[in-house]
RNA sequence: GCUGUUGUAGCUCAGUGGUAGAGCACUUCCUUGGUAAGGAAGAGGUCACGAGUUCAAGCCUCGUCAACAGCUCCA
């Protein structure tokens, strides 16, 4: 007998071998509808696989990520039982779920493209209306070869050779049988609501020697009005989208004829960016950081020295040759090696270190051009660079000061949703790393703790270092859920010995220093880009381009409009004027889109008594004052939004 | 880089081989207004670029460039 509690505290007992699906279906149809998918002792199993003895059983729901994924991964199969009905003959490579959804790989006989997909939807629901049980089966290693070679699926084939021998499951619903470790849902009626979004290409097993397979996503729901929502909510993404935003609002362009991924920063970006430099270089001055600033190209020899030639050279820029010496010169990738040069330029005691160097140095690196991405990925970046040069014994300190700064920058754009990922080497494979196993070991457990005593929200990924030592990434998710790669904090052990940095111990011998590689925006760019979409467009009034905009009701109050300007551009607030001749409706509805903070509406009453009618972004008529009010509300109301997070230490 | 889709006015987009289109934006005029689109007229295009097919190409073919989606990559 099995004994088992639920999640709202009654207990029943069931006998051996009885399914979860069953257990849930004898408690209520309900239960058994909304649990997707079970947990056993921790592992996650599906609804058909039998209880053990003495299994506690958990059950997921939709809003499990488990749930979603068994769900989603049924639906694949569905989608593949569609394919198989209207595709006779056609091939299947892996069908997943996925963060949203699900696709699957296929070798089709004829090209399937988007204008396919409304039919095979079509067909899916069809299925799912059958309510075909997903029913799973254990067979040996042999038998699930004899079964795929059989059906002359060759993927599967491939895929099941690479497999351990033993048992393996397979999974039907209706008349497709997958080779699948599950879980699955225990119906494929459950699946109400199906949208196919998307045929690409994607190269078998992600090699690019291999036949490239179309692939087809799609993402369902167990209801319609959750696909509405989901629609609705991809809707509201596009809009939020960057390269729309950044058009709309005249921050950066691109043109053709400057090239592919180079950025071109209009006045109000450039406003924009200017003020986040501003902002980070006060915090950078507060903890001891010094600027320089160094040329944006450098020496082949510096790369050879650094390692980055023999690592980047080919797959860079191609080289720039003096006419007469013949020198070769590289458009600078990164800023370290001549920051490391600017250390060793004189000689360096232990009590002047940490050594703090920061640069807004702007970096060309050669993007595959399929890889460039609006503002995110680009060709021609400025980083928010510094290369910190620590003691051992200055090392946890120091990169917890840098965490500091990186979380003080989160909290005052609020960026409430992160999570740190660190980056550790791949654990088997050692050989694409430099540096010794013994400093590699420090530099991660160093990055360990300073994320624990910091009270990260942790992911470790092993094989993501970068390859001269491990790293500290920080995700931030917007405001749509969707994650993004911003600031960086690395260690490295290797470029001090490779530029052979030392400093005077007080032992009056020479020793080696720690660099600390870090830039909390990551690039000016991809951080605009990521807070463009995390405030759609909404800039809080402290980095906003334009803070203010007067609107006089009629040209007979341009003049008093343009008094108001006057006066408040004197006071350090950006405003503009919109004298167009235009009724005051045009005119608030022209500048709410353009996301200004402020609309100051100036008529008769205003002019005569010299005040301003105040209407703020998004929230409507906040009535009169004078425009000194309205000063004051604007400079502290920047003083709050800048101070509010208090820096923990200077 | 690979596969696929796309490229027409500043923006969003119609236009299936026979004289280049719409809405918004822009200019001028009328209107002088009170919290999200007032009215009229006008100007604006080497149809991404280069070849080819055709009596004739925005449209068909090939190449190049760029954008988009996915894959692969990311110091």
């Amino acid at each position: 007998m099995i004994h088992i509690t639920f999640p709202d505290g009654t207990c029943k007992e069931f006998a051996e071998g009885t399914t979860a699906f069953e257990i849930a279906s004898s408690i209520s149809p309900r239960l058994a509808a909304d649990s997707l998918a079970a947990s056993f002792n921790g592992n996650t199993v599906d609804l058909q696989h039998p209880i053990a003895e003495d299994g506690t059983i958990r059950f997921f729901k939709w809003e499990d990520p488990e749930g979603k994924h068994a769900f989603w991964h049924t639906s694949s199969h569905l989608l593949a039982e569609a394919l198989e009905a209207l595709y006779p003959g056609i091939k299947f490579g892996i069908g997943p779920a996925i963060e949203n959804g699900f696709y699957y790989d296929v070798d089709s006989p004829t090209p399937i493209t988007e204008a396919d997909l409304p039919a095979i939807e079509q067909k899916m629901t069809e299925l799912a209306r059958t309510k075909e049980e997903v029913i799973r089966r254990e067979v040996p290693k042999e038998e699930a070869l004899r079964t795929f070679t059989e059906k002359n699926d060759p993927y599967k084939v491939e895929l099941i050779r690479d497999l351990e021998d033993g048992t393996i499951s397979f999974y039907t619903n209706g008349a497709f049988t997958d080779l699948c470790r599950g879980p699955h849902i225990p119906n494929t009626g459950l699946v109400k609501a199906i949208k196919l979004t998307s045929v690409a290409g994607a190269y078998w097993r992600g090699n690019e020697k291999n036949k490239m397979l179309t692939r087809i996503y799609g993402i369902s729901f167990p209801k319609k009005s959750m696909l509405d929502e989901y629609l609705v909510m991809l809707e509201e993404a596009k809009k939020r989208d960057h390269r729309k935003l950044g058009k709309d609002l005249e921050l950066f362009t691109f043109s053709q004829k400057v090239g592919q991924g180079l950025p071109l920063w209009l006045p109000k970006g450039t406003a924009l960016r200017d003020r986040l430099e501003q902002f980070l270089r006060k915090v950078q001055k507060q903890y001891g950081y010094q600027q320089v600033i160094t040329p944006p190209i450098g020496n082949k020899e510096l790369y050879v020295t650094s390692g980055h030639y023999a690592k980047y050279g080919k797959d860079s820029f191609q080289p720039i040759k003096t006419p007469i010496e013949g020198e070769e010169y590289f458009l600078k990738p990164m800023n370290c090696p001549h920051h490391c040069e600017i250390y060793r330029s004189k000689p360096r005691s232990y009590k002047d270190l940490p050594v703090r160097l920061a640069e807004f140095g702007t970096v060309c690196r050669y993007e595959q051009s399929g890889e460039l991405h609006g503002l995110t990925r680009v060709r021609a970046f400025t980083q928010d660079d510094a290369h910190l040069f620590v003691r051992p014994d200055q090392l946890l300190e120091e990169f917890e000061r840098v965490i500091d700064i990186v979380l003080y920058i989160f909290r005052t754009l609020k960026f409430d949703n992160y999570t740190a990922q660190v980056s550790l080497r791949d654990r088997e494979n050692h050989e694409k790393y430099i540096g010794s196993d013994e400093n590699w070991e420090k530099a991660e457990s160093a990055i360990m703790q300073a994320a624990r005593e910091k009270g990260l929200n942790t992911v470790v990924e092993y094989g993501e270092a970068a390859f001269y030592g491990p790293k500290l990434d920080f995700m931030v998710k917007d405001a749509l859920g969707r994650s993004w790669q911003l600031g960086t904090i690395q260690v490295d052990y290797n470029l001090p010995e490779r530029f052979d940095l030392t400093y005077k111990g007080a032992d009056d011998k020479l020793h080696r220093p720690i660099m600390i590689h870090r830039a909390p925006f990551g690039s000016m760019e991809r951080f605009v880009a990521v807070l463009l979409e995390h405030t759609a467009g909404k800039f809080p009034l402290w980095l906003a381009p334009d803070q203010a905009v007067v609107l006089p009701i009629s040209e007979k109050f341009n003049d008093y409009a343009r008094e108001v300007v006057e006066y408040l551009n004197r006071s350090d607030v950006r405003v503009q004027i919109d004298d167009r001749n235009e009724k005051i409706g045009r005119k608030i509805r022209d500048n709410e889109l353009k996301r200004i903070p402020y609309l100051l509406i100036v008529g008769e009453k205003e002019a005569s008594e010299g005040l301003v009618s105040v209407r703020a972004q998004g929230e409507g008529d906040k009535g009169q004052m004078t425009m000194e009010a309205f000063k004051e509300l604007i400079l502290e109301s920047v003083r709050q939004e800048v101070e509010a997070n208090k820096l923990e230490r200077a």
